[in-house]
DNA sequence: TTAATAAGTGAGCAAGTGTTCACATACAGA
DNA sequence: TCTGTATGTGAACACTTGCTCACTTATTAA
């Protein structure tokens, strides 16, 4: 107690960390990372069919996620194909994935 | 499009993995778990007093993280000594510092 | 037993969030 | 140009969340 407390990390880099985890703490947002990282890339419409929510949510959740630097996309034609942005991502989520197995 | 689309992680994994970012997904939250992986242990005044949030509050956070397993308690009079209840939850959030800054 | 200290609980509420609905935009083919 | 397909947007709304306030429990010392 009266050993001195320490508190490294600043007040800004913990809120961006929280930030992050709040995007990903999401289970429609988590499932189109995933799906991501396991296909590469995806079209709005397989995205989709795979995580099983509506077309309407979808783009609303692909928004948050474009918008926090997470997935990007490559505009062909009509259709604009999804990937993440960033392979510590999926490094990141797939830790977590053990973390819990373990518990 | 037309080759097998994957989806390799259940629903239910998925679910659990967002949960636990929703957790960490939280300003006080992160705030309490770094100043435990950096100090070690805790009792809640030194975490109240680490994390500018009220006493209450902290209270709140506390059973929520502790309802996750993210940490846990040693009783000691009549003062609690929180810690972080599995190392894996530093190296996920030290990935994620250095996955930011990297941006 | 009384008072003080450490910590937790539950209700209430303001703020935030994810989905749906209706509509809009962008592109391709006829 | 008109039609269909692919995707995005904004308002509305129900639901969730994190905080505060008042109160409680547990422990220690006087």
């Amino acid at each position: 107690m009266n050993k001195v407390l320490k508190n490294d990390h600043t007040e800004e880099t913990l809120f961006e960390v929280a930030e992050f985890f709040k995007v990903l703490g999401d289970p429609t947002r988590i499932k189109i990372v995933s799906a991501l990282f396991e296909n590469g890339e995806l079209c709005v419409n397989d995205i989709v069919n795979l995580v099983d929510v509506s077309r309407t949510a979808v783009s609303h959740q692909l928004r948050i996620l474009k918008d926090k630097r997470i997935i990007s996309y490559r505009k062909e034609g009509q259709m604009k194909f999804y990937h993440l942005d960033d392979a510590h991502v999926e490094v990141i989520v797939l830790l977590t994935i053990t973390h819990l197995s373990h518990h």
